[in-house]
DNA sequence: TGAAATGTTGGGGCG
DNA sequence: ACGCCCCAACATTTC
């Protein structure tokens, strides 16, 4: 019998239960090495997903604990650390599950075959997606393009049983030497932002599960018609722990579709939700240029302006108008933006201020705890008209009409706008010092007209569809 | 998962 | 009772 250690490489599916790498590596009663690595595509994510990822790894280090097991930390490219620690321990296999954006697809492929190079049996598998991206395509073989037939085809299928947590972990006779979490400094960049940030997280895989089960219990009822309303809280807010698989997608699924089928009208709408998440995945697996190109090549001559003084002051949450404004302070203090703010954002910064979607896709890396590749992009390409089944040109939020239309109180932007908001002082207490700005910094006029800022994209864009 | 302009309809006030 | 006007509400079209 193969007595020999596996290493477990953790990525974005901290969790115990649900997690099919690791229940298959506890079938096999070998000892068990759990690491994470950071390495330089790691270290390359934004200050937001960098902090809020090591709030994860420290809540799954003491899972991992609770049931004797240690998670090893280590930095460094990856293939060399996997290599030097299995040379360490006596490993001769790795596990992990499998990812699917570009920066993650190259990674892995080079350690599979390096790993294979030094004769370590290296082997991943799925976790973070319901479905295989390969195993959804249309009638002629081909990829979905637009949401509607994705949901259809989607909707109907069988989606696999969660797997148990396991109740122990065997380790090596031997623990291999350890990183410390806090030498890392994983909230080096986020300065001042990460003690006001810290709590608006919900962080790990108990936080997570606990916020389900409440969801499905209430929100959810409502969720389709109370979803877009920005100042109250009927989301799930689970997005930050799918980022980091503090909960698998597969136990989402089958607790919406529970609670579909005992009559709860918004849980429908919910499981519309996540499946826009899988389509942005088996997106990016199939196009994976659409995190960095215009998914529709007939956009790439389009002449967005580059970064500009309109878009620093939309980054800061200073652009006059105030939907705008309480949504990207929103962004810069919790790490989070309600889904509807995100596309009213969006929509202000390519369509007002015509500005590269690019622009906007880095500062959302940069700020969002929920930031992932795909989701990003996708959502990026959809409003700015470049992407798949994306809004047509000439579909522009106006932010005061939704505010009218989903913050019709205005609690939403007093929260993060008015002088006497705890949570709109925060935003100055977060921010760089070199923004210069202070509390009592005077409201700016808007940097555009609405109008002006709307014909001006018309114009743009009917010519570009000329 | 849009907005604004334009067109249509129907109820009520009023002579 | 009737026609006329106004206008809100709704529908359709256009960007």
């Amino acid at each position: 019998m193969n007595d020999a250690p596996l290493i477990l490489w953790f990525r974005r599916d901290l969790r115990l239960f649900d997690q099919p790498m690791l229940s298959a590596a506890v079938a096999t009663g070998r000892p068990l090495i759990p690491v994470f690595v950071l390495d330089p595509e790691t270290e390359a994510q934004g200050a937001a997903a960098k902090w809020r990822l090591g709030l994860s790894v420290a809540a799954f280090a003491a899972a991992l604990r609770a049931i004797g097991a240690t998670l090893i930390l280590r930095r460094g490219p990856a293939l060399e650390v996997l290599g030097t620690l299995a040379r360490e321990t006596g490993a001769t296999g790795v596990r992990w599950s499998r990812l699917y954006d570009p920066i993650s697809k190259a990674r892995d492929q080079a350690v599979k075959a390096g790993l294979k190079g030094q004769g370590i049996d290296a082997e991943s598998l799925a976790g973070h997606v319901l479905h295989e991206p390969w195993t959804v395509a249309t009638g002629d073989g081909g990829t979905y393009k637009v949401f509607t037939p994705f949901w259809r085809a989607v909707r109907p299928r069988e989606v696999a049983a969660c797997v148990p947590a396991p109740a122990a972990l065997r380790g090596p006779a031997v623990l291999p030497v350890s990183e410390r979490l806090e030498d890392w400094h994983l909230a080096a960049g986020m300065a001042r932002g990460a003690a006001v940030a810290a709590p608006f997280q919900r962080v790990g895989e108990v936080a997570a599960l606990a916020r389900l089960d409440a969801f499905l219990a209430g929100p959810v009822a409502g969720y389709a018609e109370r979803r877009d309303f920005m100042a109250e809280d009927a989301t799930s807010g689970l997005a930050e722990n799918l980022t980091y698989g503090e909960i698998s997608p597969r136990q989402i699924w089958h607790g919406g579709w529970r609670a579909m089928q005992e009559g709860r009208a918004g849980a429908e709408t919910f499981l519309k939700e996540l499946v826009w998440r899988e389509f942005a995945y088996h997106l990016v697996f199939h196009s994976p240029q659409i995190t960095t190109r215009n998914w529709r090549e007939a956009w790439d001559g389009f002449g967005w302006r580059d970064d500009n003084a309109d878009a620093e002051r939309w980054r800061r949450g200073m652009t006059g108008e105030p939907l705008v404004d309480a949504a990207m302070r929103q962004m810069y203090v919790t790490g989070t933006m309600h889904n509807r703010a995100r596309m009213i954002v969006a929509s202000y910064l390519t369509k007002h201020l015509l500005t590269d979607w690019r622009v906007g896709l880095d500062w959302f890396a940069e700020c969002l705890t929920d930031w992932d590749p795909a989701s990003n992009a996708m959502g990026w390409q959809w409003v700015a008209g470049s992407g798949p089944d994306a809004a047509p040109y000439f579909r522009i939020f106006n932010p005061a009409t939704q505010a009218e239309k989903f913050d019709p109180d205005g609690a939403y932007r007093a929260k993060w706008l008015h002088k006497s908001s705890p949570r709109a002082r925060d935003f100055f207490v977060a921010v760089p010092r070199a923004w210069g700005l202070q509390q009592d910094t005077p409201y700016p006029a808007p940097v555009v007209g609405l109008a002006e800022g709307r014909g001006r994209a018309l114009a743009a864009l009917a010519a570009r569809n000329a």
